[in-house]
RNA sequence: GGAGGGAUGGCAGAGUGGUUGAAUGCACUGGUCUUGAAAACCAGCAACGGGGCGACCCGUUCGAGAGUUCGAAUCUCUCUCCCUCCGCCA
């Protein structure tokens, strides 16, 4: 959520940076609702002051045994106008915030133009491609060749998008969990956490998941407590648009980055508190709406894969120093597994909404020829920390202010299995065992 | 699932219709004292929003929402969350 001071002072600014997303604000609409606003507020607190100041006096009176009647008669001809102004202020207001709550993050002044990933600028590229003397073969057909990548079981058991990992391929897959959260305690300093897969609308408007993007997420309908049909024709004028079902649904998490980040809701922390760092393994469920034909081939892109999350928190003035440095912390993982990757700065216009900067890292996939994402890292600045209230207290000015929020995949495990398959692949289908994690394989070199 | 009890400022905890945004303690900030620190003492200290160049002024907020009232932390209703006991259970 972006700082409703910066839209009334400086829209122009807004606009700039919006552009740079490829996003035309609608600067009219704003400064009709701002001026509509202004004006219902204010006479609405007049109002309100002056019944306030009125009541204090018929206090003041019946305490005296004096006679407050004709007070009261002029206090009670207030009530209906400010009521009023009351319902309108809260419509404006209303409209206002739905409006604040659909804008995305400004860019950083350091994120280049653009639209669409083509835009996207290569940083640095790590590792040599290794050259293979036989045609490299993609996770699919290696996961067939060994029997331990079932697409049709999953297909049974779920639908679309799931995938079954059996034997010794599963267990890697826990082994690249275990190594990715041991390097990112024991090396980088991070607290390992673990935390609900199930999270309410809260923590999901907390992140920008919500309310614009719930189209991506796993519904899961709440229990609510059994309450009494009220008759449609009595109630259904009153129940205004505010008419949200808000709590009725949890979701499954997109991403751990919620829970994690939301750690961080409606607190306080002292100066010395900051950074924060947590680290956390969970799954990640996501709907996939709208990315119908894409990625349909093996498990890139699955409605439930496993991810490791990195998330700081920490005061301002260090969060572009803190992307730096968790960028690198998940830098560190593909270099240990000796994977060939690439550094992209996202362009404004493939951010994600709560992104003000975002580093893409990108594995290479030998056996379709191309890198593919494998992490995702962005400074969020203040971003999240306004819509969650987020903050720590500023012992120069004792006042509470907004933290800084970063997340960043370190890294996704189903991915970062598919990129060992098919960079370690044999010849004959097997695949080689980095040798960091050996030790979590009972010392074996090889599988297959 | 059954039966009770609760939710108040950064934290703890008073407060049951009228200058209560809220006693008190802790924490925090400034000061006195001290060689320095601690202790003691003095003072300050909620958040959010609006108006004004500014000194300031105003509004909202005591888990959330609705209601009663001239006036609600305090009364009514609904919801959420937490705690205790019993039952069940990985």
């Amino acid at each position: 959520m972006l700082d409703i001071q910066i839209l009334r002072k400086n829209i122009n600014d807004v606009e700039t940076a919006l552009l740079k997303r490829g996003i035309v604000f609608d600067t009219e609409t704003f400064l009709q609702l701002e001026t509509k606003r202004k004006e219902i507020q204010i006479k609405t607190q007049e109002l309100q002051a002056r019944r306030n100041k009125l009541s204090k006096e018929i206090g003041l009176i019946k305490k005296q045994g004096g006679d407050a009647e004709p007070i009261l008669k002029e206090v009670s001809e207030i009530g209906d106008t400010l009521k009023q102004s009351e319902q309108e202020l809260g419509k404006v207001q209303k409209s206002l915030d739905t409006l604040l709550h659909g804008i995305p993050n400004l860019p950083h002044e350091t994120v280049p133009q653009g639209v669409a990933e083509d835009d996207n600028v290569e940083n640095k590229t790590w590792g040599d491609r290794k050259t293979f003397d036989f045609k490299p073969k993609d996770h699919v057909e290696l996961g067939e060749i060994t029997g331990m990548l079932d697409f049709d079981a999953a297909t049974k058991i779920s639908g679309s998008r799931f995938v079954v990992i059996k034997g010794q391929l599963a267990q890697l897959h826990r082994a690249l969990i275990q190594f990715m959260l041991n390097t990112h305690v024991n090396e980088h300093g991070y607290t390992e956490v673990n935390v609900p897969y199930i999270v309410n609308s809260d923590s999901l408007f907390g992140t920008g998941q919500l309310p614009k993007f719930e189209d991506d997420l796993y519904k899961v309908p709440r229990q609510k407590a059994e309450i009494y049909e009220i008759p449609v024709d009595i109630e259904s004028e009153n129940k205004s648009s505010g008419n949200d079902d808000g709590e009725e649904y949890y979701y499954l998490l997109p991403t751990a980055e919620v829970p994690v980040t939301n750690l961080a809701r409606e607190e306080i922390f002292s100066a010395s508190d900051l950074p924060l760092k947590f680290a956390c393994h969970s799954p990640c469920f996501r709907s996939e709406a709208g990315s119908y034909g894409k990625d349909t081939r093996g498990m890139i892109r699955q409605h439930q894969f496993e991810k490791v999350e990195l998330v700081h928190m920490v005061h301002p003035d260090n969060s572009y120093a803190a992307l730096e440095e968790l960028t690198g912390h998940a830098e560190v993982i593909l270099q240990k597994l000796d994977l060939p990757y690439r550094v992209m700065t996202l362009c404004a216009g493939d951010m994600g909404f709560s992104a003000a900067k975002t580093y893409d890292l990108e594995v290479w996939l030998p056996g379709q020829s191309r890198y593919r994402e494998i992490s995702s890292c962005s400074n969020c600045e203040d971003f999240q920390a306004r819509r969650m209230m987020a903050r720590w207290r500023n012992l120069e000015t004792n006042k509470p202010e907004l933290i800084h929020t970063l997340n960043g995949s370190g890294l996704a495990v189903g991915r970062t299995l598919i990129a060992i398959m098919e960079n370690y692949q044999t010849s004959d289908g097997k695949i080689m065992i980095p040798d960091v994690l050996q030790e979590y394989m009972g010392g074996i070199s090889e599988i297959g």
